[in-house]
DNA sequence: AGAGCTGCCATTTTT
DNA sequence: TGGCAGCTCT
């Protein structure tokens, strides 16, 4: 029980009070992770069965977090509760039931690319204007409908349905039919101020064609859950006696359509109604992509006898920032009502930065990172450098290079988002789903083996006017000669793929898949300095994928000795740029103020504190957007521990202009008393350079950043024969490691190696792709 | 098939 | 300003 003595009385009551719906309020900085920890914990010592624990979050390293923490308090036992993202374990479960959708059990993940990709291809097909209906705007259109629960049918309703009929329809269904009318008349008078009327025939349309290639959209995963339970009560009841107890991260950032999930799962008759959701509605953040604070409200309502507790200590922030937090978000309208206080004295004063230019900001920060580098002695790692939009990066990115400090910028491109690892991905979920017609789209002529647009638009059509995939179409496509010899060609190619894949594990194939396909050859001949790039890119695909085979990892309550393809695929789908990040690396870390989100920093800087900037131009025409923009200054400034420091500038370039800017109305809202003075002359800054060290390095790359104290510029790759057992080597992600073992021969020559520092088991690397360097 | 040009467009984005 | 999608030209 030692555990609870570390809580304070109010985390402890949240922690112990097990029975009935609980909702806690948690403050920045008031141990909300440990809270749901410990309440796991506790579930388990008073008897509840691991297995029988969902807990919910919102990223993958939320969830990595929680398990982790989980397993330090209870040990192995913790491994079998049931802990992951909505989507991850939403997708497990439509994995296994899939068929009961009219689903593949295979069924691919579409990912944002897929799904617009898709979305341009109806909208050419159905011949609406490209530049009225933009993929972009349609897809956040339908993503807001799934998430609203709205089906292609309700949406179109006002326009397929009148008064009249519905007037006609058995009693019973009028009301609900009445319900539908007044949605969908809202939202074809919205698409019509927009001038996209049609939107509703574009959402029908996809929708039948995701079904059809058996792919799944991000929205689909929870979605198509939601309809599972709702249509399959025999489902829905297994599931609702399964997870008896319910935990959800981060309730702010819900939508509907995940709230309905959670009402499903957990409010039904004879339900114990053992769910406890913990949020802070001053710190949603995404309203705009269909979070609803609502959510929290309907809590209250539709759980009767709620009890909640509310974490108002922050044990993260000193004084002042915690202060000046409470200020800024006392200008919200709506709020649920709480006193965030801390313990940890006054401390540090918010310092102020003004500049010039966006140049001038970026040094001026830099210098002040010296400064408390040197005064405080604080590490790289310990400060962050938060902005509004990721562009801004840029100026700071420079100035950091210069003064040789190494940083680390997170979001931008992610590691699976790039064009090379999404062909070798698009071949892998070919071989796995025939029907994925996104992914044979990509992969069909690609290396180019003579199967051009117009054949591809061809083959498109024909498959759409049979309402079959385009794989199935592919063989009944009446071409001339040469397209049939080329199409004949990739078919066998994907068919021997596919009885490759029988058997051997996903590596395997995933090699096999790389070599036959000609994807290799046509990336060795690139020397480029980018197609060097493309090839450690690809060559780092395939060690993740040998990482995942060899990973005998446990997850839920089930041993997953899976380490199928499919698997690979639906996990890989998953899994985003900011899961790719070394947390050890001492870098100072450069990031929106979105992606800071539940992060904590020794030194935080928010910059471009200007009006139209941060609160944003599109965002503050609405008391809600400007809400939002101010619920983001708060989470911006709690994530500061020490020192806070906010900067602004008095010209900034937009879209090539250089135009004046105004400081930000947020400024205003924090009393001065809390502030340092503005550094409007150019700072004193000790001389740190000599004796800070950077790594030399430009933009980092998600998870593929060398370690520190790698020399790139000086790494010299051996050949791949020359690595044997036993010797010491240097790889350029990895770092330093010692060849444990050599297997085959020619270009499937492997080592295991067995990295420094890594606790991981040895990893096998493919001599052939990987720069290894031999170190004695 | 791929180079090179033009013209469009610019938030945030856990999955 | 700069990144890109989509076009034309070879």
């Amino acid at each position: 029980m030692s555990y609870l003595d570390s809580l304070n009385d109010r985390q402890r009551a949240a922690v112990t009070a097990t029975d009935g719906p609980v909702l806690v309020v948690a403050g920045p900085g008031s141990g909300k992770t440990r809270v749901l920890t410990y309440r796991i914990a506790y579930l388990i010592e008073q008897g509840a069965p691991p297995a029988e624990i969902l807990s919910l979050t919102f990223t993958n390293k939320a969830a990595r977090e929680m398990k982790e923490r989980i397993a330090k308090v209870i040990g192995d036992r913790g491994q079998r509760v049931w802990a992951g993202t909505f989507h991850s374990i939403f997708a497990r479960i439509l994995r296994s039931e899939a068929e009961k959708l009219g689903y593949p059990s295979n069924f691919s993940i579409y990912d944002t690319d897929d799904a617009k990709s898709l979305l341009r291809t109806v909208i050419k097909e159905m011949s609406f204007d490209k530049d009225a209906y933009h993929e972009n705007a349609i897809l956040t259109r339908i993503s807001s409908a799934k998430s609203n629960l709205i089906t292609p049918k309700i949406y179109g309703l006002s326009l397929e349905m009148t008064d009249a009929q519905i007037a006609g329809l058995p009693y019973e269904r009028q009301a609900r039919m009445r319900q539908y009318l007044d949605v969908s008349t809202k939202l074809i008078a919205q698409d019509t101020t927009t001038r996209r009327p049609f939107i509703y025939k574009i959402y029908s349309e996809y929708v039948k064609r995701c079904r059809q290639a058996g792919a799944m959209d991000f929205d689909d995963l929870l979605y198509q859950f939601y309809t599972l339970l709702s249509e399959h009560p025999a489902v829905c009841k297994k599931y609702q006696e399964k997870f008896k107890y319910i935990l959800v991260d981060e309730f702010q950032d819900t939508n509907q359509l995940q709230y309905a999930i959670l009402r499903k799962l957990s409010d039904y008759a004879g339900s114990l109604h053992n769910i406890c959701v913990v949020g802070d509605d001053a710190q949603s953040i995404y309203a705009f992509r269909g979070a609803t604070i609502d959510n929290i409200l309907d809590f209250e309502r539709d759980f009767k006898q709620l009890r909640t507790f509310k974490l108002e200590q922050n044990y993260r922030s000193t004084g002042h920032i915690v202060n000046a937090a409470n200020e800024v978000i006392l200008n919200n309208r709506k709020q649920i009502q709480k006193s965030i206080w801390t313990d940890r004295g006054e401390g540090q004063l918010i310092a102020a930065i003004k500049s010039n230019n966006d140049q001038e900001e970026a040094k001026r920060v830099v210098d002040s990172i010296f400064e408390h580098k040197n005064r405080h002695h604080l590490a790289n790692k310990e400060i962050a450098i938060l902005y509004r939009t990721n562009a801004q990066s840029r100026a700071f990115e420079e100035a950091l290079r210069r003064a040789n400090l190494p940083y680390r910028v997170y979001g931008g491109t992610s590691f699976y988002d790039r064009k090379e690892v999404k062909d070798v991905l698009a071949y892998l979920r070919l071989v796995v789903n025939q029907r994925d017609d996104e992914a044979l789209k990509r992969v069909i002529n690609y290396p180019t083996r003579g199967i051009g647009d117009a054949t591809i638009g061809k083959i498109a059509m024909l498959a759409n006017s049979l309402n079959k995939s385009m794989w199935e179409t592919l063989r009944e496509y009446p071409g001339t000669p040469r397209e049939r010899t080329a199409i004949t060609g990739f078919a066998l190619l994907i068919e021997n793929f596919i009885q490759r894949a029988q058997r051997g594990s996903a590596h395997e194939i995933a090699l096999y898949v790389v070599k036959q396909s000609q994807l290799l050859d046509k990336l060795k001949h690139d020397t480029t300095i980018e197609g060097l790039g493309r090839m450690e890119h690809v060559n780092a695909l395939l060690n993740a994928i040998a990482e995942f085979c060899d990973d005998d990892e446990v997850q839920d309550d089930l041993i997953i000795l899976d380490k199928t393809l499919p698997t690979y695929l639906q996990n890989i789908a998953l899994v985003t740029n900011a899961d790719l990040n070394d947390p050890q690396a001492d870098v100072i870390t450069l990031m929106s103020v979105h992606s800071a989100k539940g992060l904590e920093y020794k030194s935080v800087f928010v910059t471009g504190m200007e009006e139209d900037l941060f609160p944003s131009l599109m965002a503050k025409d609405t008391p809600q957007g400007l809400d939002e923009e101010r619920r983001l200054f708060y989470v911006a400034i709690t994530r500061a521990e020490l020192f806070l420091t906010l900067s602004f500038s008095a010209t900034r370039y937009r879209f090539g202009a250089l135009q004046h800017t105004a400081p930000s109305r947020f400024l205003n809202e924090i009393n001065p008393k809390h502030f340092d003075g503005f550094k409007e002359k150019e700072a004193a800054v000790s001389d740190g350079r000599s004796r800070v060290t950077g790594m030399g390095i430009g933009r980092a790359q998600p998870g593929l950043a060398p370690p520190l104290g790698i020399d790139l510029a000086n790494f010299k790759p051996a050949a791949p024969s020359t690595i044997l057992l036993g010797l010491r080597v240097l790889h350029q992600r990895f770092g330093e490691g010692e060849v444990l073992g050599v297997e085959g021969t020619g270009s499937g020559r492997v080592a295991t190696i067995r990295f420094k520092g890594a606790e991981n088991a040895p990893k096998k690397i493919m001599l052939n792709y990987a720069k290894l360097q031999i170190l004695n």
